[in-house]
DNA sequence: GCAAGGTC
């Protein structure tokens, strides 16, 4: 059927791709009417959507799908992820490069492959800056593969949905409003991603290589710097500091007891809080013969509290923090049980972007989208649903009307009052009864001319009390203010700050109380540089960056200016660290007088001093020298066995009976004894040709994970429990119950070179000792308990197979035949 | 091991 191939032919195709995976579904479903056909894509985290429509009137098939967030990301080409060989002040001149945010997930590939020929494509990419770079970051995978135009049009092939809601009035417009994306904002972007980055992990890694390890107390092995955390820290430090210089101020405040109709009444001066003692008291005194207290006036008045407006995100990690206890962090952590589909749904569907980031008020941003009853949703997720949907609920309630009352009552010619409330009708806070106001009311009517006996005039001594520690809720909402992170990203810096150990969270108000290690580091920039610990230090960036945005400014030339800048603080910082390092030194406790009694010095034969906090280390006290130990794992005393080389006595590291284990001379982990070697040798890499700890003795074979450059060893450290396991990877193996010892023979396999080994077992078991290659020996490998758990993931199936005796064979001949 | 920004 010939003209049926041509009417096929006509047929366009066109990719819509969106942020996330939930946003494609609803995109495609408000196109297609719901009749959309979804089916799985490459990546394992988004499917593709299709229907059949009009293209600029043509026929065409549709394909919808999505990213999931930022497809690439910016970093170091990996020779500068060192810190003990890359000074960071030289990362400010390195050229950065982009590379794929979440290999595991696919989404290159995915993008790559539905791209592949199609006519058009449409980014419904968030409105926003970023979901403008995430734009660029689609069209770089998709334009290659794309179909060009027809030759002789000049078509475009790219469009732009440009929309601020999920609904379909919004989508359908703008399918039919296309436009173009805005390279200028993406470039904006880019800027940032490439200052925060320099700035961020240059002053990060100078500052935690000066500070690690050099005081006792000082529990940390990361002290961070960054645009967004550090003024956050800053607010928090900011208010610490308010407290502890504030000067409480004496007052006095006058106030009445009379009986009027046979009711008790204390009333207040309707002069307030008065400074002056003197004066007050002379008041007070003049009162002393006045038996009358006269109403002079009551007065009514129709007063109301208006309704919430809708919930924007900032608005409910304040009310989740302040109202129900729960941190920003956990209020958006959506990713487990039902309350992933909630939250999904609650965001997407009820959320507006406004253009121009400004909230235009006319949607109700975060909306329960359907009811659910208490046991549905667990703790947290039930009582931050139970928030939203009052919340909600309030936002489409009658406002509060109450009536205001206030009675003015003379005792000679000093004025008291008394004031009450009373509900007339209680509208939004029937639902939102955290906002209730109780009624209060006098047990006798007040009425102008009416007398009563005065019962006592007194005079009451007070002084003002410092302000509280910031809540939680009054974080964000500084961090709104003075521009610091997104409504996504507040949490995750707050969060950050608790976790580096800069500030507390204390109580059931959640207020933000900094550590001394808090206080030392942002008193310490205020002391070299006041920018640097600025509530504004990220709007002032914003404010270039913003300038790139708006196309009035170049972002080369931005780029290069701000980068300038920092570079010059940056120096100046490293010129004057010692400036702050005296704030150290004042709060922390110098090393010689921390820790505990441990191993030998391989100099002075003294023992030296364990310090179990981050990062673990020795301190010798008669030579006044650190050695740091490996972290994430115990350290524990090995025999006192010592290293033949230094005669430092062997500390044994650990992570547990089913993890790793090695020996580690503290000598030789912070200063390798051979050339090429790089700090943090431990004994399972040491090529010491004889000592018994060496991987020369330990030496099994190559490590069979793909792309691993270590080597088996075996680990007898913590012998019955034999296990062979890569000095370069994660990857570890137990050998099974039973097993009473394992020896590495001289000799290797023929087959596959690897150290042949022989396993004599418990006497329990009855079996003779087994000799042979643990690669080609079904028997021996038999015997480890687990398949080998690695780090990568990427090890499946039957080990050691036939790869890993090319591979054994390999490296054998490169790296130790002639050792043998 | 570092930043901040997406989303999961």
């Amino acid at each position: 059927n010939e003209g049926g191939t041509a009417a096929r032919k006509m047929v366009l195709t066109v990719l819509c791709v969106a942020e996330k995976p939930s946003l494609a579904e609803s995109i495609a479903r408000i196109l297609s009417d719901g009749k959309h056909r979804s089916r799985k894509g490459i990546s394992p985290v988004c499917s593709v959507h299709e229907y059949e429509g009009k293209f600029f009137g043509a026929p065409a098939r549709f394909k919808v799908t999505s990213v999931a967030g930022h497809v690439y990301t910016m970093d170091f080409p990996r020779q500068y992820n060192s810190w003990d060989s890359v000074e960071p002040g030289e990362l400010f001149d390195v050229s950065t490069q982009k590379m794929e945010a979440n290999p595991k997930t696919h989404i290159v590939k995915h993008i790559a492959t539905e791209s592949k020929g199609i006519d058009h494509l449409v980014l419904w990419l968030d409105c926003d800056r970023e979901g403008e770079n995430i734009c660029y970051e689609v069209i770089k995978t998709a334009l290659p593969v794309m179909k060009p135009p027809p030759p002789g049009k000049t078509h475009t092939t790219i469009h732009r949905a440009k929309f601020s809601a999920i609904t379909a009035l919004d989508i359908k417009k703008a399918m039919d409003n296309l436009g173009a994306p805005n390279e200028n904002e993406a470039k904006a972007v880019d800027v940032r991603q490439e200052l925060d980055l320099k700035i961020g992990v240059a002053f990060t890694r100078f500052q935690t290589r000066f500070f690690q390890g050099k005081y006792g107390n000082l529990d940390s092995s990361l002290i961070s710097f960054g645009p967004c955390q550090t003024p956050t820290l800053a607010l928090c430090v900011k208010r610490h500091d308010e407290i502890l210089s504030f000067v409480p101020k004496p007052f006095w405040s006058l106030g009445a007891q009379i009986t009027i109709d046979g009711a008790t009444l204390s009333l207040p001066s309707e002069r307030g809080r008065m400074s002056d003692q003197k004066k007050a008291t002379e008041i007070r005194n003049s009162l002393k013969n006045f038996k009358t207290a006269t109403i002079v006036s009551v007065t009514a008045e129709k007063k109301s509290t208006s309704r919430p407006h809708a919930l924007n995100t900032v608005e409910m990690l304040k009310g989740a923090s302040a109202g129900l206890g729960i941190s920003p962090h956990e209020t958006t952590q959506k990713g487990h049980s039902q309350w992933n589909v909630y939250v999904r749904e609650l965001l997407d569907k009820g959320f507006t972007k406004p253009e121009g980031g400004h909230d235009a008020g006319d949607h109700p941003p975060i909306t329960p989208t359907r009811p659910a009853e208490d046991g549905e949703l667990s703790g947290t997720s039930w009582r931050l649903y139970d928030f939203i949907t009052r919340h909600f609920i309030g936002t489409l309630s009658p406002n509060l009307y109450y009536t205001r009352t206030k009675a003015l009552i003379k005792i000679g010619e000093e004025v008291f009052s008394w004031s009450g409330n009373k509900i007339r009708t209680p509208g939004f806070t029937n639902v939102m009864h955290w906002r209730a106001m109780g009624d209060e009311v006098t047990p006798v009517e007040l009425r102008e001319g009416l007398e009563g006996s005065v019962v006592d005039v007194g005079l009451k001594e007070g002084e003002t009390s410092p302000p509280d520690y910031l809540t939680e809720s009054d974080l964000i909402g500084l961090m709104e203010k003075h521009g610091i992170g997104t409504d996504a990203s507040m949490a995750v810096h707050i969060n950050n700050i608790c976790e580096r150990r800069y500030v507390q969270i204390q109580g059931n108000q959640r207020m933000l109380v900094p550590t001394n290690l808090g206080i030392v580091l942002i008193h310490g920039y205020q002391k070299i540089d006041q920018e640097l610990a600025l509530p504004t230090l990220r709007s002032t960036m914003e404010k270039s960056i913003a300038m790139i945005a708006s196309g009035q400014a170049d972002s080369r030339a931005v780029l290069e200016q701000e980068k300038e800048a920092y570079r010059r603080k940056f120096q100046d910082f490293v010129t004057k660290i010692e400036k702050m390092d005296e704030l150290f030194e004042a709060t922390f406790s110098p090393l010689a007088s921390s820790g505990r009694p441990f191993s030998k010095c391989g100099k002075c034969r003294r023992y030296m001093h364990y310090i179990n906090l981050r990062p673990a280390r020795l301190h010798c006290r008669t030579c006044n020298e650190t050695y740091t130990l490996p972290s994430n794992g115990n350290i524990k005393l090995y025999k006192e066995l010592k290293c033949p080389i230094d005669i430092f006595e062997l500390v044994l590291f650990s992570t547990g009976s089913k993890g790793k284990g090695y020996p580690v001379c503290p000598m030789c982990y912070n200063h390798p004894p051979f050339d090429g070697i790089l700090p943090g040798m431990a004994c399972n890499t040491c090529p010491h040709p004889t000592c018994g700890h060496s991987v020369t003795s330990n030496a099994i074979t190559g490590c069979p994970e793909e792309g691993c450059e270590g080597v088996l060893v075996l680990d007898a450290t913590s012998a019955p429990r034999w296990k062979v396991g890569c000095n370069g990877c994660n990857l570890v193996s137990s050998f099974r119950d039973g097993v009473n010892e394992v020896r590495l023979e001289d000799d290797v396999c023929e087959e596959c070179a690897a150290r042949r080994l022989v396993v004599s077992f418990q006497k329990k078991e009855g079996m003779e000792d087994l000799r042979g290659c643990i690669v080609c020996d079904d028997a021996l490998d038999a015997l480890l308990e687990t398949r080998l758990v690695c780090a990568y993931g990427s090890h499946e199936g039957s080990w050691p197979g036939a790869g890993q005796r090319t591979r054994a064979r390999t490296w054998w001949e490169r790296t130790w035949k002639e050792r043998f």
